[in-house]
RNA sequence: GGCGGUAUAGCCAAGUGGUAAGGCAGAGGUCUGCAAAACCUUCAUCACCGGUUCAAAUCCGGUUACCGCCUCCA
């Protein structure tokens, strides 16, 4: 059974979806404004992986995660480049994509744009005026946030509390068109020059959190199992979502929320942010560092606690990563000369069925990665050494590493077998160096080593043999 | 001020009453001509104070420090 801490209840719960053996959820993206910064990258991947693990599990997952691409930062790109806002919102989707997949992020099952729902926009929120959940001012359309009696649940406030917070830095315009300063933005009237669409009460745009709302509901239903999305946007985005969403639907808008923790940077753990300007984006960092080790990084690191992102620590999932790998690379060179025709030993079939019911406990457990990656480097230990038996049989080193790639699979990382081979020149200087080794010529034979390494060729010693692989 | 989250070895980090998992780094060793890869051994009393208990990192009370949300942000 799988647990998840609900940040509705500040609690663990089984998790039990609306129909048994689907999970449907939805994400919050980003702003297409700008490349992703590594605190999106978290979120995505700490939920691609939870997405992964529910597959793993045998659950079928509807995935929808939004693009915002109206909005004020857009527009105000749009200006600086001297394009469209949907150009602007084009440019950084590609560039989405490109960054998400160099990180081994599925696809999710939909992506919708606010652009592309704007009549479902407008109908949701005349819904809402309808019921009496919303009124006009001035062109614009708010929500009466009093009138939702659990407004404040998601994020344990109390109205009273959130009224005064808010009275403080309303301004006199907003102030003057809102009956109350809790009430927020579902529509707001374009001011000159800016791209608008049309709408009962202006000329306007959508209020940041209605999209979600809309998204939510119109793709996956008026109830779905799970909504997810940075902590930040716990209070005010979810809240209010959650106050458009079941005012209008008259039904719990989400079963479980899930929120992951931020990327913190710098000697103060201070939370990365694009306000705050200290951010640092994918698209720079995989050109230093390989995707797959910000991947192994990011996804080996519960969802809810927060990350340091740092040099060192990146370097150490490196070092992890690296491990894994040949631990996976060693058992395949292995393979060569194992024994075939003998089944696999019970002690072996045993020993991977307890590993993976391990596995299965731990991530069950509200996704505890670092128990989980406890059970795969016990995992990779005992494939080295069981490689490193006289007569390894072929069957059980398969088994052995199938069951790690698998693993691994969960985590986003894809295991490949990178050792050389077939290239007749450097055949010839690997037998060249084994020659002047056994006539004791290591000036000549090393000599030949470092120009390989020069080469981006590692080569290895084994009982085996001298095997070699190119540096990743 | 309100709400929430952290505090375990040099670093990352499990562990919710029974005597501190795992990884990195460090030290020593095995293998190797030397390496590489790998394996073995070694390395903490859990922010502080007080309490409950036969027994607490784990429960209770208090203190301190740090982080976040309450305004656009994953």
């Amino acid at each position: 059974m799988i647990q998840l801490y609900n940040t509705l209840t500040n609690k663990k719960e089984n998790f039990v979806p609306l129909v048994p053996g689907v999970v449907n959820m939805y994400v919050c993206g980003p702003t297409v404004y700008n490349y992703i910064h590594i605190g999106n990258a978290r979120s995505v991947i700490a939920f691609d992986t939870i997405r992964r693990y529910f597959e793993f599990r045998g659950y079928k997952v509807n995935y929808v995660s939004n693009f915002t691409d109206v909005d004020d930062k857009i527009i105000r790109e749009g200006h600086e480049l001297k394009i469209s806002p949907r150009e602007v919102a084009d440019r950084f989707i590609k560039a989405f994509y490109e960054d998400t997949d160099a990180l081994n992020v599925k696809r999710a099952t939909m992506n919708p744009r606010v652009m592309n729902i704007m009549n479902d926009i407008v109908s949701f929120i005349s819904d809402l005026v309808k019921k009496g959940y919303a009124y006009e001012s001035c062109g614009d359309v708010y929500y009466r946030a009093r009138k939702f009696k659990n407004y404040g649940e998601l994020s344990g406030q109390s109205i009273d509390e959130l009224e005064e917070g808010a009275s403080e830095r309303v301004n006199n315009d907003e102030l003057n068109k809102k009956q109350d300063p809790l009430d927020f933005a579902l529509w707001k009237s374009a001011k000159k020059g800016e791209i608008s669409w049309e709408s009962p009460w202006s000329n306007g745009r959508p209020g940041w959190h209605i999209e979600c709302s809309v998204m939510a509901t119109k793709y996956l239903g008026e109830t779905i199992d799970i909504h997810a999305g940075g902590q930040d946007l716990e209070f005010p985005h979810h809240e209010n979502e959650i106050a458009q969403s079941e005012a209008k639907t008259g039904k719990k808008f989400a079963n479980y929320w899930l929120h992951n923790g931020f990327v913190t940077i710098g000697k103060d753990d201070e939370k990365m942010s694009k306000s705050l300007g200290n951010f640092v984006t994918v698209h720079d960092i995989i050109k230093k560092v390989s995707p797959q080790v910000l991947r192994f990084f990011m996804a080996t690191t519960q969802y809810r606690r927060p990350i340091q992102y740092s040099q060192a620590n990146l370097e150490e999932a490196d070092t992890n990563l690296k491990k894994l790998k040949n631990a996976y690379q060693n058992a395949g060179y292995r393979l060569q000369t194992a024994i075939k025709d003998v089944p696999i030993e019970s002690e072996i079939k045993e020993y991977l069925a307890v590993q993976k019911k391990a596995f299965v406990e731990a991530l069950d457990d509200d996704f505890n990665v670092q128990n989980g990656i406890t059970v795969i480097y016990e995992l990779a230990k005992k494939i080295n050494v069981y490689s490193a038996l006289q007569n390894p049989a072929a069957k059980s080193l398969v088994a052995l590493r199938t069951l790690l790639k698998e693993l691994l699979e969960v985590f986003g990382i894809r295991l490949t077998d990178n050792l050389g081979q077939e290239d007749e020149e450097i055949e010839n200087l690997i037998s060249q160096r084994n020659k002047a080794r056994a006539n004791r010529d290591f000036a000549n034979s090393d000599a030949i080593r470092a120009e390989l390494k020069r080469r981006g060729i590692i080569l290895e010693d084994t009982p085996q043999g001298t095997r070699w692989k190119k540096i990743d």
